[in-house]
DNA sequence: TTGAAAAATGGACAATCGTCCATATTAATC
DNA sequence: GATTAATATGGACGATTGTCCATTTTTCAA
């Protein structure tokens, strides 16, 4: 059993981390300062120099935690999918617009960062090998997908595949930043399908974008 | 003619203006103080306060001027294309992912305003009307297509591909953030065109998806 | 129970933030 | 050229930033 020790330690600088997210969604990054965070952590001012060495640290470790978030999210629901290339597609997709990684907390969170990304060299990175893993896991499924078409440049096939539909999903979540209340998941979905049943009508048909459950009517204020 | 009182003042505000919009560009938000955006225009410290009568006022017309140098751009654009939806669509596709519309400059102010969106209540109602213009631009146009088809539910389509569309403008705008050195103007257009011609096959084709002047390798760093 | 090491506290500190104003400079009018 | 009002300057100001450390508290081992 791990000491009571080291118990604490990971449980505070979790909360730091936490704590981080949690003002940068609500607050955004310019007033997600130090004395705001030790205030939502509960902490004293000192625990971040002592766990992390100072704030861009502990900030760096924030976006990897939320990066981490994601792809947890993701694999688990990939697990749960079949062999096929087109299920896998259909699942990250599914997955990508799913309540559970679409969210205001997460979208906020992920822009705030993606903003200064081209300032701060280490969110940058993360930014980067986040949207690297997405693409290559997708990559990966339509190259599957257009081997059993057979059809002559397959690679070229499947690259443009792949950007386009990544360039859709960014699209989705750049519509729900800017208005999450009128945001509609059913839609978002269809539409990405419309595009992937043009390219492949032999493996995608509209029918794909149905989400199994729908009600996020009263209960849906996260933030 | 204009007294060189109200010259010399409008030409020190737009000196604070593109300051601010320089400073965003290269170092971020979080670094764009009020000593670093005098230092850029020269200027002394007070004329912030005496033009704009604040940081915040000055930022946000920071905002509504990049916004409008956008449009300014994409309206020109259209200006010198045909009447047809289909040409209206293609020139505003072509526009869009132009050099003189998206750039390292321009990407990063945009992306760095986005954001801090959810925070800046000013920003955040440029970027929507920003976005609400563009989607009645290109929604119109598309109206007129689906109108020469003659099908059925036409306004549901034109609002699928509306959204489409704009969905895949703006992932190409994040891929330029984030990769703006292999960023390929082509491939862009011609994902997107493999959209349009999947979905409106008698007005569409991949021919639209040719930039008629490509010679971007040396002399391209603007940034 | 005692000693030592690890963890946590909270205030001191210099640096920087944005605002504002007394002063100096400039341009237009008489 | 003198007067007046607009424009521009740059430093003072309090507030807040992130870092760091002397001190206290807690945990584990002897």
């Amino acid at each position: 059993m791990t000491g009571k020790r080291e118990q604490n330690r990971e449980q505070n600088r979790l909360a730091l981390i936490e704590a981080v997210l949690d003002s940068v969604a609500e607050k955004g990054i310019s007033e997600t300062s130090v004395s705001e965070i030790i205030q939502r952590a509960g902490l004293s001012r000192g625990m971040i120099h002592l766990h992390f060495g100072g704030k861009d640290n502990l900030v760096q470790a924030a976006v990897q935690h939320s990066s981490e978030d994601y792809y947890g999210g993701l694999e688990n629901l990939l697990q749960t999918a079949g062999d096929s290339g087109q299920e896998r597609i259909e699942m990250i997709i599914r997955g990508d617009l799913s309540k559970e990684v679409l969210n205001r907390r997460s979208v906020s969170i992920w822009y705030a960062f993606r903003g200064e990304a081209r300032n701060r060299a280490a969110v940058a990175e993360f930014s980067d090998t986040r949207d690297d893993r997405l693409r290559s896991m997708i990559l990966h499924a339509f190259t599957s997908v257009v081997r059993e078409d057979g059809c002559p440049d397959a690679a070229a096939v499947a690259r443009d595949a792949t950007h386009g539909t990544l360039a859709l999903l960014e699209g989705m979540w750049t519509d729900y930043l800017l208005h999450p209340d009128r945001f509609d998941r059913e839609e978002a979905m269809r539409i990405i399908f419309r595009f992937l049943a043009a390219m492949f009508p032999a493996h995608f048909s509209l029918a794909g974008a149905i989400l199994p459950e729908e009600a996020e009517g009263a209960a849906a204020r996260p933030l």
